[in-house]
DNA sequence: GCTATTATTGTAAGCGCTTACATTTATAAA
DNA sequence: TTTATAAATGTAAGCGCTTACAATAATAGC
């Protein structure tokens, strides 16, 4: 017995009187020990409450059954539901979850990984396809499997080879920004998410530009703001972006999520604007709230449930050593609700 | 060199001349070794690209730098906020997080405690009060320091004797509850989370009618819903209050969270209550979007930032072998705004 | 300069497990 | 039966580090 008074295998297999190999397998390919003594071992690993030593296992197998996921916060509802979504499954398959944050800071991102590589995961699974280069470096040449998530680069010639779920940003910005052209918008204004360190924040912003673009529109940069992902934040933006002369006033406000969309629904009914009459206003996410809100925001609905779920899968397959598709697009969709309508005739 | 490429402590030392000991020193004592050789050492560290090895350091040192926290769920607004706050205070220490899900579920809870303690943790954090006694049991039979959140109980009487950092979950929701009654309030209804497994709910159901009772008044059974916490249940609660017979139709209700009573106040206003004129609704948590809600939602202000640092402290001093308070009561605060008024006259 | 201390560095024994490989036992084929 | 083959155990060599303890070098006191 130890000097920490937990049992150790030696302990169980002196008790069960066989071999520290023979535990070893009844507790890890039990099919390949007969019966009997499988249960007699058994008996003993209740009986002693031996509780498996992980740090050993690993070091003697080079196998943790632990995987890292990097996020930018936990204080965002959406990455919330992502990393629960991974814990889920990875636990499922007998994995552990090593969580880091990075701050929305890719130096400190970099710190993270490389603290949960020294912790011996097996996996790793990352946001957004921006990283410092030392990063991936890092993951390359420890051969740790990792995945990248919540973007997908739709464009052939992108530079990110690596393995990512995701979806595509633009693309999705750039469909709601159309539903709005639809509509007749032609006076457009951004709530942006702070586009450093933040390559989904920017290519949101892309998708919007695009699509004014591809009617002749542009947005003017004093209409695009970028503000931290708060009720707080949206609001104050709303409230600089409606004071403005009115002939220039947008008559359309695009966000970068749904917490901002929330603070410019609020400030602009605050400030006497009906939403949708006097202004439209659209989000990004779809949190479980912007469906009940009254009236309903119109937002781009993401999978971050699936995405963490598929993250988790891919790792696991890689880990495995199953083949498993490296490159996942998964589909976003437009919730047209309340908060978008024509603009008033002027 | 290994087969897996990656340098050992031995690698080192072999580069640099020295022995595996100084290159450990250089390590995690660095003022041990000499300056002219410990430079040596760094340089053949960076050179080689050399990253710890945490299974083996584990292994040898019995302690893996390393602390579980295992929560009901992070879809819940409130605790990602304050694993978040865990999350930062460990990484700053050097420390990293292992995560673990119970989905409100303590025999899960049991197995996902046995999981992170196979993983070696050196510490771990866990939600509330009720646990069972084989989780606890098997804690500190691994002599594994823990503290357990969100719950703080005042009873002298009570069997937790563990160490603990919260609120008192009774005294804050008796305390909303009371400015209630305060404002003429006798017609009363709550939706309360789902109390199985889950004492923080029961908790505040008791703090409802503890007060009631302390004004002779009682809570009927049907004015009592449990619904899980999302804003849809939370809206079914309130249409199934509100469609009882006028003589009975509550005139505040008290929910179990924000999002519970976010729901009811959407709902109460879409069947053409007004609120807090027609209805007044109460929280508790103090959601960010609380506060810019219109109106403002009244709540309990939950300090969870603050908990979760507390938290990751008190497992830190354990770890580190410091003396600290083992069981600390953190200050709520009831947040006055908007949805609750004195009821009409009927 | 010599001994007593103290500051540095090295030696080597594990930490608790997994896993090739060897050995033994059971089963099948002849 | 006997022998070939398969199945079940055991043996023991590490996995990569930390850390008593031993050995050596540096510094101080006289």
């Amino acid at each position: 017995m130890n000097k920490t008074g937990t049992p150790s295998l030696q302990d169980i297999a002196t008790a069960a009187g066989v071999s520290t190999a023979t535990v070893s397998r009844v507790l890890n390919s039990p099919g390949d020990v007969r019966a009997q003594l499988r249960e007699r071992v058994e008996a003993q690993i209740i009986g002693l409450g031996y509780v498996r030593h992980g740090a050993a296992r690993a070091l003697a197998s080079s196998r943790s059954h632990t995987v890292g996921a990097v996020i930018p916060t936990l204080e965002s509802a959406i990455f919330a539901t992502g990393v629960n979504a991974i814990e889920n499954h990875l636990t499922r398959a007998g994995f552990t979850l090593l969580l880091a944050v990075t701050n929305y800071d890719l130096d400190h991102e970099f710190s993270q990984v490389q603290a949960l590589i020294e912790r011996g995961v097996d996996g790793m699974i990352l946001v957004g396809q921006e990283h410092r280069p030392e990063t991936i470096a890092l993951l390359e040449r420890q051969r740790c499997p990792f995945v990248t998530t919540w973007t997908y680069a739709a464009d052939a010639a992108n530079p990110y080879i690596w393995p990512c779920i995701g979806f595509d940003n633009v693309q999705a910005t750039r469909n709601i920004t159309d539903h709005l052209l639809d509509l007749g918008h032609v006076k457009f204004a951004a709530i942006a998410g702070i586009t450093t360190d933040n390559d989904r924040a920017r290519e949101r912003i892309a998708g919007v530009t695009g699509a004014l673009q591809a009617r002749g529109l542009t947005l003017p940069g004093t209409l695009l703001i970028e503000k931290p992902y708060d009720v707080g934040a949206g609001r104050d933006a709303c409230r600089t972006l409606m004071s403005t002369d009115p002939k220039d006033r947008p008559t359309a406000i695009i966000c970068g999520n749904d917490v901002l969309a929330i603070g410019a629904m609020l400030e602009a009914r605050h400030l006497g604007f009906d939403v949708p009459g006097g202004v439209s206003i659209v989000g990004f996410d779809d949190l479980p709230l912007s469906e009940h809100l009254q009236p309903g925001l119109t937002t781009v609905h993401v999978p971050s449930r699936r995405m963490g779920e598929g993250a988790a899968r891919y790792i696991l397959d890689c880990i495995a050593g199953r083949e498993s598709p490296s490159r996942i697009e998964l589909p976003t969709e437009i919730m047209i609700r309340g908060t978008t309508a024509a603009p008033r005739r002027s």
